[in-house]
DNA sequence: GTCTATATAATGATAGAC
DNA sequence: GTCTATCATTATATAGAC
């Protein structure tokens, strides 16, 4: 059962990192095994098929995107800071996403074209992250109303200044749009 | 050549279909042959590889866009309608939006992993949107430096909008976001 | 639990008859 | 120009030795 856990999140996290480089669907179980340095037979001792590995990957994102929401909260007990923090990303970050884009967006867009179960844990990830942005625009003393339609707003131009980094292969489309929605945020 | 661009433009709009739907990646030439209703073989007389109509693909787009754009041009000399007409859209593309996403948006994303010459095509395709937009900034009285920026924050916008509607499977995340942006053109 | 070898199916691509 | 048949490769998945 130890070793067992160590490949089996080998496997997972490998599969994260490859669905974000490569996109799901062109990643192959031989890349995964590859990666995790894990035979590609035995891969199917941890899991039963690619769609549970997809299914766990995405459970990994959602505890991953959790457990960061939580370290800001930390960070700050002023929800415009946290929601300035959330925006700030150091080179390193801002240098995956415009190689890779978001994973939760990359994920999200390629799921959702298939439907079914996993499109919509997928989609749970990214509601999470929505539904604690307007948790802080709450605090900022907005009414539910509000504070979801300005998460709604702040996600939905994060994530697409991301996509067009991406796509430009330029991080000036994401730091820019961050500083455009910084001021916006402090303007609230 | 009458009937060779009758099969070759009936793959490339088949191809365009399916690479909406399914994605790039996922779509197969069986899949995009199948659509057009041209035996599988018969497409490597039309394209050398998958590749090359990946290329066909997003010219043809590319070129759909630019008509788009000018038709809009058309419905009126206002550059703040003009904008508002590129948010507005029919129930039925509404309904498209949010089972497949947006097109150019997922040629984008799926592409940009990928690089290379088709990476770097397909950006294109949003770059003319981007530009265009910037364009009616500067109609609006805008420096070309704010009007890039303007349209930049407008397209980010709209395309994480677009986005988070797929993800959610619910019109109403566009349909919000593009009265929100609607007045914020407005109050420009 | 671990790994090699392999079955099975699908995919991109080609050969060659018509 | 058109189409059938098929090759070569790769992918998911399984069998079974250790």
């Amino acid at each position: 059962m130890a070793r067992r856990n160590d490949k089996r999140t080998r496997l997972i996290e490998a599969a994260k990192t490859l669905f974000h480089q490569k996109g799901v669907n062109v990643t192959t179980l031989a890349n995964i095994a590859s990666l995790a340095d894990v035979p590609l037979g035995n891969v199917y001792y941890y899991f039963q098929s690619k769609e549970s590995i997809i299914v766990a990957v995405i459970e990994q994102c959602r505890k991953t995107v959790r457990e960061s929401l939580q370290l800001l909260e930390g960070k700050s007990t002023d929800p415009k800071q946290r929601l300035l923090h959330l925006l700030s990303c150091a080179p390193e970050e801002l240098e995956v996403l415009i190689a890779y884009g978001d994973n939760v967006g990359g994920l999200c867009h390629e799921l959702s074209k298939e439907g079914g179960d996993v499109s919509q844990s997928a989609s749970l990830i990214m509601k999470e992250i929505i539904d604690w942005c307007a948790g802080q625009f709450e605090r900022m003393g907005k009414s539910s109303e509000i504070a979801a339609e300005l998460a709604l707003s702040f996600i939905s131009n994060l994530q697409g200044s991301r996509l067009l980094g991406l796509t430009f292969k330029n991080p000036e489309y994401i730091t820019r749009q961050n500083q455009y929605l910084a001021q916006w945020i402090q303007s609230l």
